[in-house]
Order: structure tokens, then sequence, then C-alpha cells
DNA sequence: CCCCTAACCTACCTTCGGTAACCTACCTGA
DNA sequence: TCAGGTAGGTTACCGAAGGTAGGTTAGGGG
């Protein structure tokens, strides 16, 4: 029926050889992709050898098992939540404004990339693992960021307090996130109430109050 | 802590026939053992089924899959958190302390079984599973909890808002005892953290202030 | 004491992560 | 311009582990 039907498993394209750097970029970007369809586990390297037009051997040659391609995906996509985040903060007239602005620009992030981003976090969680291990980088960098806003703007504040509570932001976001079931709230309404909940607890922090019993 | 009669490992001499429920709970006390010692990922069915005394098809008889011994091997210890929860809840004089004593239960049964509920937390998280859907339902089940004390304290209590105030409770807690890196604080620490953080954020939702840009 | 069923085992298949060894397009220098 | 080294790529394989078909035996009920 259709004319030229075949666009077959391996594109008609002349299957190009293509400098290091670019072919790693490319890999990660179909890995990425194949493992938010199919999902980490299900996904097998000579799927995404194929889907790439290439065989598995350069896969490994590039990342050196699995666990390393999956390592890349997530320092990738960790890489553009930190910018998308720094970029929303930078903006921020305040420390009230800048938790706001960061936590939407999370949401946003998660928004556009659901998909990608809950089957990494879902599945690069094997203790030993690099994946895993980049994951955590990329948490931790996020909490960071938290942890020196907070600082800056409280002079005298127990930088490990601080920490502890941007572990607790990042937690609640991506447990919010996280949940299946439910339908997803909007990003205005997970900012909303994330402020909700967590700008009050903020305000003990910074005033040094606490909880007793 | 379980009844007597298993002792993970059973001495290959005696292979007794066991009655078929006996055998399944055994089996997925030795599975935990096995899970925890060298993680999921690692652990292969023929390991469990060596330790336990029997061969991989009793497994399978079992369980189905791999996948399904995970299941019930999060349920089991699910229902032992939900079991330590419940009880430390109820002997609370108000919400406050409820709040406070259900979060130390938590905490106190991860310092209890860390390496058994870090590597489920950790890998039972392939998306389709059993084993994610298991994980899945013993977080419900603790954020259900948390609500439900919500609205028994709050009367008019939004209830949708409640159950978005209990999952970052418990979005917050999983990050703050699966953090790696940084030595563990006590669980006295911890709690009074969550407290300080937590506790003026359940105000807010209290009383019905929201925040506001 | 027999015998039938539930409990269990042997032996196998398939998939998939990973690797050794080889091939070839392309650039570089003489 | 053409050898030839190298980066980029392939073929063909291995072994480990999830999963299963079909036979074997223990041991309690009749």
């Amino acid at each position: 029926m259709t004319a030229g039907v075949t666009s077959a498993t391996v594109p008609p394209t002349i299957r190009r050889r293509l400098p290091r750097d670019e072919r790693a970029r490319q890999l990660v970007e179909v890995a990425d992709t194949v493992f938010s369809e199919h999902g980490v586990a299900a996904a097998s390297m000579e799927d995404i050898a194929e889907r790439a037009g290439i065989t598995k051997p350069v896969l490994y040659d590039h990342f050196g098992s699995k666990d390393g391609l999956l390592a890349a995906v997530v320092l990738r996509a960790g890489e553009e939540l930190a910018a998308a985040t720094l970029a929303a903060v930078d903006s921020a007239s305040g420390p009230e404004d800048a938790l706001a602005r960061g936590l939407r620009a999370y949401f946003r992030f998660i928004e556009r990339r659901r998909a990608s981003w809950l089957s990494l976090l879902a599945e690069a969680g094997v203790p030993g693992s690099a994946a895993a291990a980049a994951l955590e980088q990329v948490r931790d960098g996020q909490a960071e960021l938290i942890a020196t806003l907070m600082s800056a703007d409280v002079p005298d504040c127990d930088l490990p307090r601080a920490r502890l509570y941007a572990q607790v932001v990042v937690g609640a976001s991506e447990r919010l996130v996280t949940r299946p079931g439910t339908e997803q709230p909007s990003v205005d309404v997970l900012t909303r109430h994330m402020m909700d909940v967590i700008w009050a607890g903020f305000g003990a922090v910074r005033t040094g109050q606490r909880w007793s019993e």
C-alpha cells in the first residue's frame, strides 16, 4: 500500500561511524528512551544496541556494563534537573521564594520526563551499583542546594540540622511524585502543598525552635 | 524471633518433609536473610533453595517467581512494621504524641532490621512487579494510618489534603533512613528532627492555614 | 499394611549480561 | 597517492541464573 514502508529496524541510512563522544551521547539518549519504555530490568542491552543501530560490544566499550550505562543515563538526567532547579532558584527574591521556585522547577521537571525519571528512581537502587551512587549523587546535589540556601538565609545556621531538613524536603518531594495509583496532582498543587507543610517547619528550624515532648 | 522450628539454614543430613504452610514460612524467612546478605539482585534462587535445604522447583511451586518470593518477603516485613507502629500509636495520649510514637516505632523497626528492610526498599522497585505493589501497599498502609489520625484529630479535615500530608511524612522518614554515606543518626535524633520539621506543618494543615506567595 | 497424594528432585531449556577475537573505514604521514 | 595504524565496529561465543516438565518418594489416611 504505502510506498516507502521500509523503516526497518536498521534505518536505510548508511550506518555512519560516529566520533566517540557523539556516539556516547546518542547511546545515552537511546538507553534513556528504551529504559523508560520497557523499564530498566526488562530492557536488554541487545534491544538498546539494536535501537541505536550498533551491536552490544559497542555499548560495553563505552559504559563497561549495564549498570554503567544506567549510571550514565541517571547522571545526564540529574544534570538537567540540577540546571533547572539552579536556574529557578537563581531568579528568586528571597529564601521563601527560592524554596517555592525550586520545588516548582523540580515538579515541572518530573512532569516533562515522568516515564524516564520514574523508571530510574525505581530501578537504580541496587546497593553497590554505580547507578545507585549516581542517583544518590543527584539527590544529594538537590539537598545540598536547599541546605546552602538555608545557611545563606540564617547566618548562624546549624549545618547538620539544615542538611537533615533538606533531606526531608527531598524525600517528601520524591514520594509525592513517585506514589502511583492516584492521579498525579498538578505542579501547582504539589508546590503549594509542599510549601504548606514545609515552610512552617523551616520557620521552626530557622528560629532555632525545637519540638519538645 | 520467629517460631523456633526454623533456624534459617537446615543441616543437610535431616531433610524432613514439611507441611506446605510451614515450609512457606521457612522459605520467606530464609529468603529475607539471603536477600539482606547479598542484596536481592545478587541472590540467586538456587542460593536460597540450598540454604533452605530444598531445591529450586519447590520455591517456584510456592511463590511462582523470584518476584513473587520478594513480594512475600516484603509483605511479611510490612506486617511486622504495621504491627509495631499500630501498637505504638495505640498507647498515645493525643495526636502529637501519636505522631511522635509512630515515628519512633518506625525508626526503631528500621534499626532492628536495617539490612533486610533497606535491601527491600532499594530493590523492590521494578514497576510492574508484585514486589513493587507489595511495597507500595506497605507504604500506603503507613500513610493511611497517619491520615486517619489526622482526621480523628481535626473533625472537618480535608481528607485528600491529609493524605498528601501523610505521604510527605512517609517520604521524609524513608529518606532520612535510606540516605547512605553519613553515619545514621540515632532513633531519638531522627524522631526529634522529624517532629521539629513536621509538627509545625501539621499545625498549619490542622488550622487550615495555607502558604501564600 | 497398602496406597495415594502432597512434597520433592533431576535434568533440562532460554534469556541475557558479558567477552575474546577479528574486521574495516578513515585519517595521517611520507 | 597510497601504505598502514588506529578508532570504531562486528561475529560468535560463554556461563550464570530464572524458570519448567516430568519422574520419584515420604508418610499419613483408610
